[in-house]
Order: structure tokens, then sequence, then C-alpha cells
DNA sequence: TTCATTGTATTATTGATATAATACAATATT
DNA sequence: AATATTGTATTATATCAATAATACAATGAA
């Protein structure tokens, strides 16, 4: 299925965004190979050219690398992929609570919302 | 000052946002008149076109209105303001709880760390 | 009445993104 | 040995966003 893209940002970004979720959350493991460019194209319905780019963006923070011929890996390293999905996370929340300030709701009125919607699911 | 833009987006929307926001958390209200469009062009450091095109998006949806010589104007509808902000929370919560989910932390969990950072603030 | 201010419109130019169509060298695969 | 696959590079084209520089008509202010 083509993956889920809009057109409010350059989609190589979302592109990078989409793997690293995909490496962080566990479809891909340490040590593996990705699918190549092309391959990875398709299943996006991008441009070849778009998804070499996230994909050599991707690399300048170490979570993938290539090897020249043979294919593209991820990282061996599962302690920096451990540290990435805490680091999102950590990210996702302060974000959430500074959009939520900016709208006039304290930490505290945010976390009794959150509660509230975790536990009952409906609209506030 | 200068807005705080970044290039990952088109300006247009962040403006609209951004005005959104100011409109929504209190710092213009019900039947406010809004700066020229040149001035908030200023205000924001872009160009002109580029902010009318940000304000000229936001009438279509009712949160604005303008008249053709004397200015633009928000909204008499305080329902309606008190509504977009509502609507405005729910959305970055639901986005936040999906965020998190992707990442592999249930609702639960995400629960969990976001009161344990809104009491400590510490990372997590 | 005169002049400044308002939103709006127009034309041109620049830069970034995305696509398309190839091409190449190095390595796997057969 | 021959072929396919790999990442990578190049050139061209189209589109959109943003800027720049004006212009206009309607209104408000002086």
């Amino acid at each position: 299925m083509p993956w889920d893209l809009d057109n409010d940002r350059p989609i190589y970004l979302q592109l990078m965004e989409q793997i690293r979720l995909d490496i962080v959350s566990g479809k891909y493991h340490a040590g593996d190979k990705l699918p190549s460019v092309r391959d990875l194209a398709l299943e996006a319905a991008v441009n070849p050219n778009t998804m070499q780019k996230a994909l050599s963006e991707l690399e300048r923070s170490g979570l993938v690398y290539s090897q020249r011929t043979s294919g593209r890996f991820i990282t061996e390293d599962n302690e920096m992929l451990q540290q990435l999905r805490t680091d999102l996370a950590d990210e996702h929340i302060r974000d959430f609570l500074q959009n939520m300030k900016q709208l006039g709701f304290s930490d505290e009125e945010t976390l009794s919302l959150v509660a509230t919607i975790v536990k009952g699911g409906k609209t506030i």
C-alpha cells in the first residue's frame, strides 16, 4: 500500500520520519537489510530519487548505513535504537504540553484531559 | 519580533496557525480589528502577499472577515472561538496519543509518562 | 476635498521539491 | 563468465511557494 503522505511538507522529510518510525517501532531490527531504494520507492509510490534523498539523509544520523552494492542496513547499535525511541517519545510529550499551553491549558489541566480521554475515549 | 517560522512547511500555513492561535488564546478578542495586512507582514517579517494569502485562507473558515477598506476583523461569534479552542485541544490530544502509539506506547503507558513529566519535569 | 490607509490584484523572478529518464561502477547471483 | 541488483549521479522539466514591485478602488481621516 502507498504510504500515508500529505502535501503540506516535503515528501522526503515524511519518508525519513516514516522509515525512522518503522525502525524504532520494531518493523526492522538492528542489522536488518532494508529493501532497495527502488523497491521502497515503489512501495511508497514516490520517485526513486526522492526515496534516495530520504535514505541518504537518514545516514547522516547514523541510523542506517549503506554498502555500495550490497544494500542498505539498519545500524547494529541496539542501544541507539532504544535511545532514539525514548527521545522521540520525550519530544512528543514536550511538544504536546507546549501546544496545549499555547491554548491556555496548564500542564495539570492537560494531564487531566488526557486521563479523561484515555479512560473514556469521548470528546472533551 | 519576527515570528517563529521554520522552513519545513509553507510559511502561509504557519502564519494561519499562528494567527488562529493568537485568536483562540485571547491575544485578540471577538470583534477586534486585526492589524493591516502590511503591518502584520512587517511584524512577521514576511512578504505582504504571503500574509494576505494566510488571512484570506483564514476567512474561509469564518474565523475572520474583511471589510474592503476599513480592515479585517475577528468574528463576533464567541461560541465559535470557544469551540475552536476545544477542537484544537482535542486534536492535539488525539494526535499525541497516536504518535505515542506508533512508538509502541499504549494509551495507559503514555498517560503515565505524561503524569511523570508533569509532576517531575525530568526526562523519561 | 485631499490624502492616507485598506484589502485586493497582477506580473515577474527566484528557489526548492518532485518527477522522469538515464547512466555508471561495484558487487551478488546465476 | 554473464547477468542482475545495488547505491549513486546527472540532466531536464514542471510545479508551488515566496518574494518583489506595482497598481487600483473604496473608504476613513485630515
